[in-house]
DNA sequence: CCAATCTAGTTGGTGTCACGAACTAAATCA
DNA sequence: TGATTTAGTTCGTGACACCAACTAGATTGG
């Protein structure tokens, strides 16, 4: 938790595993969190939009997708719409529920902060080697994928 | 951002490099954000108390840590304060400022979880190679340390 | 050596985002 | 059809984020 911790032996301390994975995690969430300030938007807002880019689900499918309360996406789902980056439409086969999409301009934000934050990452790979970045995406993407199974996930569902 | 889009063509898709990065760094986060919601804290709070489990910071130097206004810390520690994890002590050469270090019910709950934590980093860990574990060891240790590099970062800093 | 300036920390105002509980309206079940 | 479940919103509360304004203590330069 928060390792960073210096070595006093002069030079850097080896990271264990476990803070270099969590030092790691803090230093993508924060690159993600700058990019999308530089849009006004948090981090959740962006990865709803994220969400959104090819899917349309109702609000209670969106909770499920962000781990959140239907009222917490309710409230998200209404001041990004205030803002006009969502709309909502009545599904058409239950009436109580309601498809959440992206609007021209929502789309045209996600875009550029997906292309933003791309060139961050990009940046910050930069030092790898050819191998070590293919190793880490490898690796990471090993890691996400099981632990999505672990967790029992659906994946390939949701989608209008 | 937040791909976890499932290809169309059965199966899983592989996931490209920012995609497999952020899916990871939320795939800790949200691990970190359980453990620590499992004592009734917030990450940020978690994130705090790791600091001060070696370091006697003040208000100011914690702002730096956590890249947050000062302000934002100083609610952060009054409620910490309120919940017996921390104590202010005015800081003997500068009458205005403040040392906070952790009491030892804070101790003790830090202790706690972070082995919670590495626990869970381990079990997530547990479906890949040793040598790939290395591996991701290794390579998020040298992205991390190039990332605080590039930010200019001091790292053996701050100690009491 | 003291007035001007800077720095540390707190306070207060505002906004986002999290939650649970209570509610409406529509669907489903029995 | 009446009872229950489900989708979504609203409301109240709390944690955190910021900025702006403020107090109190340090520092500096004439």
């Amino acid at each position: 938790m928060e390792g960073g911790r210096p070595s006093r032996h002069e030079g850097v301390a080896p990271l264990d595993t476990m803070d270099a994975l969590t030092q790691l995690s803090f230093v993508v969430h924060a690159m993600l969190e700058r990019t999308a300030a530089e849009h006004d938007m948090s981090i959740v807002l962006a990865r709803m939009l994220g969400i959104l880019r090819d899917r349309r689900p109702t609000v209670n499918e969106l909770a499920r997708l962000l781990e959140l309360d239907k009222s917490s996406v309710s409230g998200l789902v209404a001041r990004a719409e205030r803002r006009n980056f969502v709309q909502r439409t009545p599904s058409a086969d239950d009436r109580r529920s309601v498809r959440v999409s992206l609007t021209e301009e929502g789309r045209r934000l996600t875009t550029a902060i997906t292309a933003e934050f791309g060139a961050e990452v990009a940046a910050l790979l930069s030092g790898l080697t050819p191998r070590d970045a293919d190793a880490l995406t490898r690796i990471a993407g090993t890691v996400v994928l099981s632990s999505m199974h672990r967790h029992g996930i659906d994946l390939s569902q949701v989608r209008e």
